[in-house]
Formats: C-alpha cells, structure tokens, sequence
DNA sequence: ACGAAGGTGTACGAAACCGTACTTATCGGC
DNA sequence: GCCGATAAGTACGGTTTCGTACACCTTCGT
C-alpha cells in the first residue's frame, strides 16, 4: 500500500497503484486502478475478530502483511483453524459464493494490515467486472483446496510436520522471517496440545531451522523449515500461486 | 429421475420435471425444465472415477442415489476423504469456480445414478440463468463448510464417532437404510485402519444401531446412529439444507 | 466340491499423542 | 528492583490409535 511508481504504458503515463494484497494486485491495471478508493486500510491486532459465524458480512478483508485464520467452533469449545489467509488470498469467502452471512469465525492471527472493502463494493465489482469476479472465485477454489488439504493434514501428518507447515506459510504470508505467535495459540489452531507445540518448536530450533523467545518467531532457515514441513506446505503455496494467474 | 406429476399452474397445465438432485430440483420450475434435456443419466459402478486431479473437467456429476468421493491423495499412497457428495450436492465444484481443471480425484463410492451434465451446457446456464448461478454457488458454500467440519472433525474426534457421522451420512444421502461399503473402503476414507473401522463397526452394532454384512451396511435405527456421531453430522447436514433455501 | 479371493474379527506390542501439572524464564508495570 | 502475569520447558501416567499379523468366514468361479 502506498506503492506508486511511474510505468510507461503504450498509451499514454501513469501512476500505478498496489494494494499489497496479491490477489488484487493480480487484477488487470484498471481494474486494480478502479478499485483503490474502494478500500480502507485498516491495522488489526492480534486475535482482534474479523467475522463472527451466523453474523451479518459487512465486509471483506484483504490482508496486506496481516495474517487471518478461520477457524470452526466445536460445541466443547475447542476451535480448529480450517483457514489461513495472508496476502494471498481475503476473508470471508462466502460473498463469493452470494452470501451475506459468515459460515465461520475469523480473527487476525498475527497483527498487521488489510485492506477493507464494503461488502457493497465487493458485490458491485463482482458484478460489474468479469476479471474481478474470475479473480476472486479462482481464490475461492484455491482456498477450498487448501482446507481440503487440511483434512488429510490433520489426519495424516505429525504434529511437528504441521508445526513446520503452518510456520513456514505464515513466514511467507506475513512476508518477514519474524512475527508474534504464542505456543498456545498455535497448538489451538493445529488441535493439538501447547505442550505437543513446544515439543516440536525445540526440535525445530534444534535443527536450526527456527528461534523462538517469548511470543516471537525467527525463521533462521526457511529451507529447513520447508523441508521439515509435510508436503501440504508446498502443495497449499502453488495452489494459491497457479490460483492468480 | 423418470418421476413426472402434472401441476396445475396458474397460467397453464404443466408437466412438471424432477432429476432426483436436491439441488437441480430447488431450481425454479422453468429452469429445472429447461435442464432437463442437458441431464444424461449414467449409473455408476462402485470405485468408477469420474474426475481426476489435474485433469480436464469435462462433465458435472449431480447424484441422484449414487454416493461419490472427493478424495486429497498424499505423496506416500493415502487416500483421506475430503468431500462426500449425494444428492444434495454435485462433483465438481471447480467448475463453479471458473475453473476447467479438476483439483481432486472423484469416484463412486456407493454404486447408482447420476445426472450428467457436460461443461459446456453447465457453463452456459451459470451464464444465463442467475438463479442457476445462485444455486450452485450456495452449494460450493455448503460444500465447503462440509470440508471445514471435516477438518475439526479428523482432528478432534474419536474413530466410533466419525465412523457413526460418515454411515449416518451416507445414509441419508443413498435415501435408503442399506447400502454396499467394506470397512477397507471407510478405513481410507476416514484415513484410520481398517481394524479401527471393524472395531467401530462392531460397537455400532451392539448398540443395535446398524447390521453390517460382508460389504454390506444397514441401518436399523438412524436415530441411535446419528447419536453416536459427532455434531458434525448435524452441522453438515443443516449446511446443506439451508443452501438449498 | 474345492480353492482362491475378498471381507471381517481379533490380538498385541509400539508409537504418538493426550490431560495435566509443575517449574522455570521473561516481560511489563509499579 | 520487585511482582504479577504470561510464555515456555518438562515430566508422567493414561488412552487412543497404529502397524501388523493371522485366523476365519463368505462368496464366487471352475
């Protein structure tokens, strides 16, 4: 956000807009352009709600260097993260999909910024621009594919493998090898216990791969990191990725 | 499929179509009409694939009594459900993504009907009709906070419980109390061992809720069943029924 | 009738993970 | 500098589920 530059376009000069939200950046040009006083920059703290399951959807949220997690109540009260979004994709979904309610509970993850457009806005670009409606569904099914991932995810990999999933896509959401995570929260969001948690972050720490002190991550070795991952972690990366273009 | 019954409509006597889909049959009654002609009927045979991961989508599948698998295969051979679709559902949901390649592999998992519908006519009428479009979309939605619950679900919930949720479901879906599956199938499906399902299996049935015969499944008391399974068998089933408002 | 194939019952040690609890370390506020 | 609060390290018995193996039973083809 904030991002001007200058590009020479065949036509004529002019200044160029980016959101900081890949999903919108990959709109074309004018679209893009058009879309700017549509949103609203907003910085979310951590664990601030976003949309509350049942409730109306007044908006949709575009993370820039915020990361969201979606998450679904159990009736005991246990929450389990379905959903992820960083700068690659938005929240909720489900006016994607002609709904005004929310399915699911979301809030800010790791704090930072996204970009809130009006969910007035949101159906009138749907509406009226093809690429912009196109853009967004092709989110909607790379989304769906990342929680159908999960599935198989939380069934079949380790408690380490999805620590080392979920560290290393949020490291590339929020677009810094740091940001604030607490073992508690993490272990919520996997289903798992915060003892199983910090098990698996000393493994990681002691491969090298991450430093953990006090609510903060570092990323020492993103590679590392990736390789102790399960292969969700790739396969969720390059369906957001073939999701924009 | 096959049922008609003539209406007296306020215009006009009218012979009035029903495909057996839940959701084509929510359709107003002019548009179901006019998809009647785009449905070719196929019976599928139990384990026939209908759709492959990466490969083109060249059809739509709405289940009329055939019960069909979306499963998320792992990079070490297993197979773990992450989408069961009936009747009140169709495969796949890509296509109302704006996407022309499949994300998941698909097959029958209980042998029956299904409407067929290519890619071609089903794109036309997402174009054409709005309430098609609607329709479709509201049940990508269902769909997809099925696959969130399955999430929580795999996480957090016992063998016997998911085992309960998944034949309950099924269940309802084939619209019959006795339907073919072998617990080798269900272990996979579930991604816990075949054992774990026998075991399962045999619990369900000394509480007199189901029978189970070589390959062979019935229910004998739906109620007792649906209460051995988690909340998300209700949780799925209310999803679905509300996408259908 | 017989054997092969497929489906189910059952067992058992091993592993992962759970629930819980207690201790230790770090941070912010006073 | 101290204290309360929050975060993380660690321990331990208990439970679930795993991996595997083997026996038994039904069905089907020959």
């Amino acid at each position: 956000m904030g991002q001007y530059q200058i590009v020479l376009g065949t036509q004529m000069t002019t200044a160029m807009f980016a959101s900081g939200n890949r999903v919108l950046d990959a709109l074309p040009p004018v679209d893009l352009a058009a879309i700017e006083q549509d949103l609203e920059i907003v910085t979310l703290a951590a664990h601030q709600f976003t949309h509350s399951m049942g409730g109306p959807i007044a908006y949709v949220d575009f993370p820039i260097d915020a990361v969201l997690s979606v998450v679904a109540m159990l009736l005991n009260g246990d929450s389990v993260e379905v959903g992820t979004v960083g700068c690659e994709g938005f929240v909720e979904t489900d006016v994607a999909l002609d709904s005004l309610v929310s399915s699911r509970t979301a809030f800010c993850q790791v704090r930072g910024r996204v970009g809130r457009m009006s969910i007035e806005n949101f159906d009138r670009r749907m509406d009226q621009s093809r690429p912009f409606a196109r853009l967004m569904r092709h989110n909607v099914r790379a989304s769906l594919f990342s929680t159908q991932q999960f599935v198989a995810c939380n069934t079949k990999h380790s408690v380490l493998q999805r620590c080392a999933r979920w560290l290393a896509m949020t490291a590339d959401r929020v677009g810094s090898s740091q940001f604030t995570l607490t073992h508690d929260f993490l272990s919520i969001m996997l289903g798992v216990r915060r003892a199983g948690v910090s098990e698996a972050a000393d493994t990681l720490h002691r491969l090298g791969a991450i430093e953990y002190r006090r609510g903060v991550v570092t990323v020492l070795d993103a590679a590392l990191l990736g390789g102790a991952a399960c292969e969700c972690y790739e396969a969720c990366k390059s369906a957001f990725r073939s999701s924009l273009a």
